[in-house]
DNA sequence: CAATAAATTGGAACCATTATAAAAAAATAT
DNA sequence: ATATTTTTTTATAATGGTTCCAATTTATTG
């Protein structure tokens, strides 16, 4: 028995984080992890869950990104002020941002690393360390 | 003769990037170079100048930074979408960003350093790495 | 000082995102 | 099942940062 049942996971993911299987947070489970490591903006995500014919309104888009990163099924990524990325990928990792297309992609598990951790300023602790190594089209 | 002589510091600057030196310019100029490194938004700007008497709209404030950027006196920085920091500090080096105050600051200079350099996607050549290191209030 | 070019300005426009309040759907209790 | 309660979705308005615009002011050049 090889056969997936995808929908069987969109409904357990989202289970397992306490948010109910509405039609809409299905179908958007399923465009953003049954395909593998995915970067989207709400604007593409709405783009493609009205491609595949399901009606999602951008409201619900937002708030349906908002609260998978808050539960940890997505990340936010900044790499550009004016628009949010969210990354599926929610492991440590970092990214290439190519500037003139826009696309954001992750960097190979451990082909950057830090050689020192800096020293946090005066009463503060680290959060997270993020590096985004921007390119450009040759 | 130590004294220095700011005013001419400033029309100098905005000379050699070949901007004219108007009243609003000399003062943005002064703000941002006459105090050691720093990292500032449009608006905080706004409020500096307007604080010092001097009377600048916004519109001069975004014009003036992204002028300054484009002739590489200051360097954007994406930290958080939404707005942008600019950085006086143009050479090569990384980040504090403060999620708690939204204070960016300068990781003094080799006490992070990237171990290794990651190939660029096909086609792209690398133009710079951002690394931002994340820290809360303890 | 006149003519020309560039910069500044207030306000409208824009864009991504968030808030709101009403309608719809899902879970629960009966 | 059905009624009741709670959560979610939605259209639309509101927001916040930034850019655009046409008119006015300022700086440079002749």
């Amino acid at each position: 028995m090889k056969k997936d049942r995808p929908f069987t996971h969109a409904i357990d993911r989202l289970g397992s984080v306490g948010l109910r299987p509405t039609r809409q947070r299905l179908a958007l489970v399923r465009l953003l992890f049954e395909n593998g490591d995915r970067h989207v903006t709400a604007e593409q995500l709405h783009r493609e869950v009205t491609e595949i014919g399901v009606k999602v309104s951008l409201a619900t888009i937002y708030n349906s990104l908002n609260q998978f990163t808050a539960v940890g099924l997505l990340r936010e990524v900044a790499v550009e002020t004016g628009r949010s990325y969210f990354d599926t990928n929610t492991a440590a990792h970092h990214h290439f941002f190519n500037d003139d297309t826009g696309e954001l992609q992750d960097i190979p598990g451990d082909s950057v690393v830090l050689s020192t951790l800096p020293i946090a300023p005066d009463d503060t602790v680290v959060e997270s360390v993020d590096v985004i190594v921007r390119v450009r089209n040759k």
